[in-house]
DNA sequence: TTCGCTGCAAATCCTTTGCATGATT
DNA sequence: AATCATGCAAAGGATTTGCAGCGAA
């Protein structure tokens, strides 16, 4: 199904379906929230075909995102991260992502409050808007109940800790 | 002022005011809203000040980060970029950027509305939300203009342009 | 068979770091 | 005078590219 999608899609363009690429493209369908960097992708991918080269993972990754079947994000960490778009599901736009400052995890997140923004924005400002991307930062749940935890324990703890 | 504020917080922190400290400063100071690259730091400055190096750059921004004068950017170009942050305005939060798909010019814009998701995303996740970034892709005015332009001349073009 | 695709290694790009010299307090 | 900051050049890390050989059409 998807692997006849993603052959036709080669094959439209000229491209041919390899299993390099094929891989690839599974490796980030499977992790489907993971963010995957393009490390972690070539070792996913190593796992089951070792001769793989890195390179051929960064280029495999330009050409989905060329095709538009992945897409890129930056979370600032220095790597660049990617996770499957329009193919196998629909929530290519509009969805944000939640990092967390504690343990870097991503959870992304649909709303459509930016539709808003982007109206107002056109109102505003001459800008037209074509897309758009939200990062927020802050903690995630299991990260804060770690904290609320700690916090607990050391309520008695005498050091207010002046960092 | 703004001279004599730095001064304060450099000693404040036990480091030294020097030259290029100062420069560096004062070319993000003065390009407000320009998200400057270390490059075009780097030009900016070896213009007054030949002798300066790119490494001096680097780690005067360093600096300038963790004292919290100046933050970075990502707009997805393969570069940092650099913009004047709490010290002489105080737009340091709650801005967001509008970056032309085009000319890559980057408009900075106020707009509270995050304000709104991130209450929304409070009560349908647990996630504590510290900080967010937008940024928004599309065309600014010039552009537009210039593409509208080109239309009306080109209407009578019969190819159609598959892409 | 043809031509694109791959793997490897070398190259590139931005950024950081080591070290001797030079400037600031 | 004592450090800290600088400039230079070399190192670093992510990504890219060149090229000969391999594999899909």
């Amino acid at each position: 199904m998807l692997q006849d999608d993603f052959g036709r899609i080669l094959r439209e363009h000229g491209l041919k379906k390899t299993k390099q690429r094929v891989l690839v493209l599974e490796a980030l369908s499977s992790c489907g929230d993971k963010h995957l960097t393009a490390e972690e992708i070539y070792e996913i991918v190593k796992a089951e075909f070792p001769e793989i080269g890195l390179a051929t993972v960064y280029r495999t990754i330009q050409l989905l995102l060329e095709l538009n079947l992945v897409e890129s994000v930056q979370l600032g960490d220095g790597y660049a991260r990617y996770e499957i778009g329009k193919i196998n599901e629909r929530k290519a736009h509009r969805h944000h992502h939640l990092i967390c400052l504690e343990c870097g995890k991503v959870i992304s997140f649909r709303d459509d409050l930016l539709d808003e923004l982007e109206k107002r924005i056109k109102e505003s400002v001459s800008f037209q808007v074509i897309n758009h991307e939200v990062k927020l930062y802050g903690y995630c749940e299991t990260c804060l109940e770690q904290k609320r935890r700690i916090e607990e324990e050391g309520t008695c703890t005498a050091f207010g800790g002046a960092s």
